[in-house]
DNA sequence: GCTATGAATGTGACCGGTCACACCAGGCGC
DNA sequence: GCGCCTGGTGTGACCGGTCACATTCATAGC
């Protein structure tokens, strides 16, 4: 109808207002649905909604009433499997219940120092609208101690050492009681021991796949060797696999994710060892290449995705405080016996 | 200082006004620094500012200004490698000039329907500030295609087929010419033809990728086999490799991307072929892993990261229009010749 | 018949900034 | 000595919603 197509700025609750013969509020009310509308009003402004292609202005709405209807994601990187996934399900649970999602990365070009973190959240938390803050790794954990108290986030994080106290917003899935798995299934295949090719744990100690690994090689009474700490990708893991190829005595390898599974292959058959037949390695998350490797890769799958989607749940409920803290809905890990884990050599 | 510690809201520009004995206005030019403040009064300004812990409002600035220093990203999946990248990159350049980043994902669990996706840009558009879709595959094209004309967006696109008319915000990596050099890299080891898993491309017909394929079979005088129509992960490509593997013809396979030539190796180790010494195989993007796959892959990489700084740098000039769309800086995509790629079995 | 009650709707202020314009002083030209 | 410009600052309206409260009208209770 207007010649210059473009910029033609969108209807306000006003304008509907007058289109329809009411007052801005009533409009207001039923957007809102208020019950306190007689329907041939509410027909009515519903009518001239829809005749001017009115969309509340999400900007004016966060303004006027305080709650944004968003959140904000930090995480390290974008890039590694799991974050991505966690992302995913993150936004597919926030677009559910028309949420916006915003995304922070942590690991700046200068080696995710302090204050680069600090700045991070600082703009997270202007963003208003809730927090997400993916603390698996050192940076996420600065990033969510940074996080200024009375600022609703939720923490997705490794199985914590002991149950949280009380109401903590925190979501994990179980990946102690993952690492406990896979390591009883390389000992139960035969191995004296399993070695562990750790990824940067969130804490300074031990993580929870640490844990959860010293924890079964305890219960067998088994040797526990020193975990060769590694990196996240497969570069990492390439580099521990050489080392720990130099020591004949190892038969069995737990790798904190599959891309240090991989690496750790590489250089298992760089150095001219066999994978599963004199060495059997193991990975975490179930990357989806892992299971078309060759050999294919022994794993356990963490439900990445549905820990996103608990993630936002709770952070929903916090905004909302509708729900009083749901309890965390841990989905159980799945052990995948693939080819790279079986006997160890003279024991078949 | 007061007891019920949190929300306790921030200063506004008149509770900083009133603590430097100026006008709210005076303080707003001080913060968009404006030249005609004397400064002695932008002193006493900037004091209060940093006494006070001010900050700048980015919602109420939205709304007041129009302009909303945010920009949303539109891809049909967050966990694939390159789009990963391209969203990494994207953040990295918006927080440089501290804008906001957002993330839509398109593939919905009911299969990216038309209305799922039309959904999503609105979604978007309601959001404010800019649009970056990226177009590589039919979701994203999708996208691309129901932005309502007038709202700034970039499109991260495959190689168009024919250079854009005149300044079309797109970028893309050059991935017609990686797929030339490729093919031709193949060809050069003494193939008779290449083969082709290609990803679902952009367009209904050809992608880029194939069509550099088939240019570089074409100046080779090669056979040209029709290319097999794969999906984006590892299962396609496997399900694609199972049938390639029963022509024995086949000698030299190039894939879309660095998952299908996975699975395809898969495919090829399972019926007993060889790689690279019966077969030879390809890949596409230089995925983390790829170079401690066993055989490591031969495959050719792409700044994905580049291409999303790119990205936003060009919507940034859009909206901000200070940069008169700046020449997409196409990167040089480069050719990394690993161990899945050799001469063919009866040919050293 | 007159007020109490409640349903339906309207009014004004406000969220925290920006924008357009008004204002005021002082220096300059004539 | 008057007008004019210009640097520095203040005022009011506005962006598009929400919120608290005021208003209107019909019905019910006495």
């Amino acid at each position: 109808m207007n010649v210059t197509g473009h910029t033609r700025r969108s209807a306000s609750i006003r304008d509907v207002a007058t289109a329809a013969g009411v007052s801005y509020q009533t409009v207001s009310r039923v957007i809102n649905d208020s019950p306190s509308v007689k329907p041939s009003t509410r027909d009515r402004v519903l009518a001239a909604i829809d005749e001017l292609g009115f969309r509340r202005n999400s900007t004016a709405l966060a303004l006027a009433s305080g709650r944004s209807r968003a959140v904000t994601v930090l995480t390290s990187n974008t890039t590694h499997y799991g974050y991505a996934s966690i992302l995913q399900g993150i936004e597919e649970a926030a677009r559910a219940v028309s949420y916006d999602v915003g995304v922070g990365v942590l690991e700046s070009a200068d080696a995710a120092d302090e204050a680069a973190v600090a700045a991070q959240v600082r703009r997270a938390a202007d963003a208003g609208g809730g927090l997400i803050v993916i603390a698996y790794d050192p940076a996420g954990v600065r990033a969510l101690g940074a996080v200024p108290a009375g600022l609703p986030v939720v923490g997705v994080v490794e199985t914590p050492a002991s149950p949280p106290g009380g109401d903590r917003p925190w979501v994990w899935t179980d990946d102690r009681e993952a690492a406990y798995e896979v390591t009883r299934h390389l000992l139960a295949l035969g191995h004296e021991t399993v070695h562990y090719v750790a990824i940067p744990s969130s804490t300074r100690r031990t993580g929870a796949r640490t844990t959860g690994w010293l924890q079964a090689l305890r219960e067998a009474g088994a040797p526990e060797p020193r975990p060769v700490q590694g990196s996240w990708g497969p570069a990492g893991g390439h580099a521990a696999g050489l080392r720990l190829a130099k020591d004949p005595g190892v038969t069995a390898i737990l790798c904190g994710n599959d891309d240090l599974a991989l690496g750790v292959i590489r250089a298992l058959h760089e150095t001219g060892r066999t994978v599963p037949g004199e060495v059997s390695v193991a990975g975490f998350d179930d990357a989806p290449h892992s299971a078309y490797l060759t050999p294919s890769l022994t794993t356990v799958r963490l439900d990445f995705t549905g820990l996103g989607r608990s993630a936002f749940a709770l952070l929903h409920g916090v905004l909302e405080d509708s729900a009083p803290i749901a309890p965390h809905p841990v989905s159980v890990p799945e052990l995948l016996v693939r080819e790279s884990s079986g006997p160890p050599p003279g024991r078949r």
